[in-house]
DNA sequence: AACATTAATCGTAATATTGCAATATAATAA
DNA sequence: TTATTATATTGCAATATTACGATTAATGTT
């Protein structure tokens, strides 16, 4: 069917499923590092960066948006956009906790 | 279309996104904290630990393997599932590259 | 006002993912 | 050999995602 039902599992699955689906795609994490990188906010040359269509480019800001690791601020025509380092900090934390889980050393099939 | 075309992108950006991919589901997720919790091996209890029938469970665990991020050892009539330690900590580190980049403070429009 | 610029939204086609019933495969037990 | 048990694979339907042309909305410029 393809229906993933939420209420089947934890809350701190869901969110951590949540966050890496938005991680999941090469253009988003491109737009990502190159908020990064320029250091600074960004308006509409994303387009000319990543080589995709604006309305792409438009739709994969907004899934950015939408869980909150960007804002934007409207500024003339155009748009700047960077990281929400507040929301990015608490995102991380949140994955920090999945990946950095203790890795036992009790093998006893996987050896 | 739908079509990611990955030479469009960094070998890191198609790397980081190939891993979030499999984060992005929470059943997977949810098999991942099993095999954690468990600190042991596993075999076929994930599909009474997890919702899901078999095959889906069967089809995750694809995935996961696929990836490296688990192995699987036959043993009788059952396969004992657990954590590639080794490529789950290189998982971490391209990871990690990627979320612990510099917040820097210089925001112009989004401040 | 008329036009230009920039980004968002809509509509839609192509593709990918998810879930499961049915079936196949493999190992063991009787 | 014939069940039995455990997992994998196949096939398919439902849904989600991705990409982009066309259009719209908002602002700025002349």
């Amino acid at each position: 069917m393809g229906l993933t039902k939420s209420e089947m599992f934890t809350e701190e699955q869901n969110e951590i499923s949540n966050i890496a689906k938005v991680f999941g795609h090469p253009a988003r994490v491109a737009i990502l590092q190159h908020l990064f990188k320029i250091d600074t906010c960004i308006c509409g040359d994303l387009v000319n960066e990543i080589g995709l269509a604006q309305p792409t480019i438009s739709q994969h800001l907004k899934e950015l948006k939408k869980i909150g690791l960007i804002k934007g601020n409207i500024t003339g025509t155009s748009v700047c956009y960077c990281i929400d380092k507040a929301n990015w900090t608490a995102m991380k934390k949140t994955l920090h906790l999945f990946l950095d889980q203790d890795l036992q050393d009790n093998d006893i099939c996987c050896s």
